[in-house]
DNA sequence: TGAATAGTGTCTTTCAGACAATATGCC
DNA sequence: GGCATATTGTCTGAAAGACACTATTCA
């Protein structure tokens, strides 16, 4: 490979001065009855000690996929989650020492299944509400913004939550994701009523009996695969 | 510039295989009752005459939205267009010479508007019906189904169309859009009602007096911007 | 007056949203 | 029995969808 041709014409490769490419990951899950992203502090310059997104340089043989996976599972350990394309942001002023693209991704993960210490690196790995976010390098708080954001929308036709919720659950443990990442209280008939209506889910025949109370049935969902509604 | 940090450590650039980024810009229009989309016929291997999605090399220092728009200055001579960023492809097969990631974005273009031939190469610049496509370089052809895929569920909850119809136009026209892009017949009270129910047009107060028959009112987008409803 | 398109209203069904009482198990 | 959560149904309003006739202009 020498050559690489344009609409314009021919270039020679030594005069196109190429980008860098990166992938950052967003991985959010729910603790505490909130929603957390993960964050790694920085070790170097620029913005140096600062919080920063998870991420990495895509390699020259790997798909941009794979490079998501691959720093999901050197940031948490954990494979064969659903990750989804989030946004590519190219501004030439956003990484300070040259142009850097990064393509942004991101996975929902059941908090049980994160092992941050599991990092091989001395990194600092930590949980953050993403009401409660540090100052953040980079672009990156615009980035969770946006991240947030398509997940309120999504979850409202799709069953992206699936990764939020262990094997069997409760509908009242769902219905608390709902309320968690769309900050709001649901009611509890109506929400109900819509959920079961989706044929999304199946009954497990098991019972939550923790409690002094009347145990809740265990439903599981019928794929662990994205579906639209609506 | 020289060295550049990742969160395993940090790099020589010089060591760092960086990839190729374009921009891809997909360019709809409605012609002669159908959807099309704009192709430049390949001069060069690999791909050689085949055609391919308008797009070029992002500069070191122009963002990703300035490169989609320059391309599409070069392409139609248009500009002020809503840009919207589609998808970025980047498997590492995708394009036989080396790494190329491109970020591709669609527009919406009056057809009327477009001057193809304006184009100072002697490239061979040509529209094609979306259903109608010829073989098609590297992966533009799932490129371009992800294009329309996202087309036919945007127009359902937002006013991108405004882009293909002109400044004043009849509700049949704005119909007619509607029917071509989701390939599908729709009722005239019910799209009347819903679409006026938007609050989204005004009445200009001219009439269309073509054709023997009764005049047709003229509407006027309040905003030439998109706005989301639903 | 015939051809062609513009413009309009009702009924039905579906869905979202407000709203509260009973059921069950554990202590 | 008291506590805590689970489970369930009705009513109302809004919107979607099916459906057909009248209005207006020009040739």
């Amino acid at each position: 490979m020498s050559k690489i041709d344009s609409p314009k014409g021919t270039y020679n490769i030594s005069k196109l001065n190429r980008p860098f490419v990166t992938v950052d990951i967003l991985i959010f899950t729910i603790q505490d009855e909130e929603l957390k992203t993960v964050l790694v502090k920085r070790k170097d310059l620029p913005f140096k000690e600062m919080w920063a997104i998870p991420g990495g340089f895509v390699k020259i043989d790997e798909s941009l996929e794979e490079a998501a996976t691959r720093e999901l599972v050197e940031e948490t350990g954990i494979k064969d989650v659903y990750l989804e394309q989030l946004f590519t942001f190219g501004d030439p002023k956003r990484d300070p020492r040259g142009r850097v693209i990064t393509v942004s991704y991101f996975a929902l993960i059941l908090s049980k299944d994160l092992s941050l210490t599991a990092s091989t690196d001395a990194k600092e790995v930590k949980l953050f509400s993403v009401n409660e976010l540090p100052p953040l390098a980079f672009d990156h708080q615009k980035i969770i913004d946006y991240a947030v954001e398509r997940l309120k929308n999504k979850i409202g036709y799709s069953n992206i939550v699936f990764g939020l919720l262990p094997k069997r659950f409760r509908l009242s443990d769902l219905q608390k994701v709902y309320e968690i990442i769309l900050n709001k209280k649901l009611d509890k008939r109506n929400f109900r009523k819509k959920m079961l209506s989706l044929d999304l889910f199946k009954e497990s025949g098991m019972e939550d009996r923790t409690g002094a109370h009347r145990p809740a049935m265990l439903y599981e969902f019928k794929k662990r695969e994205v579906v639209f509604f609506d």
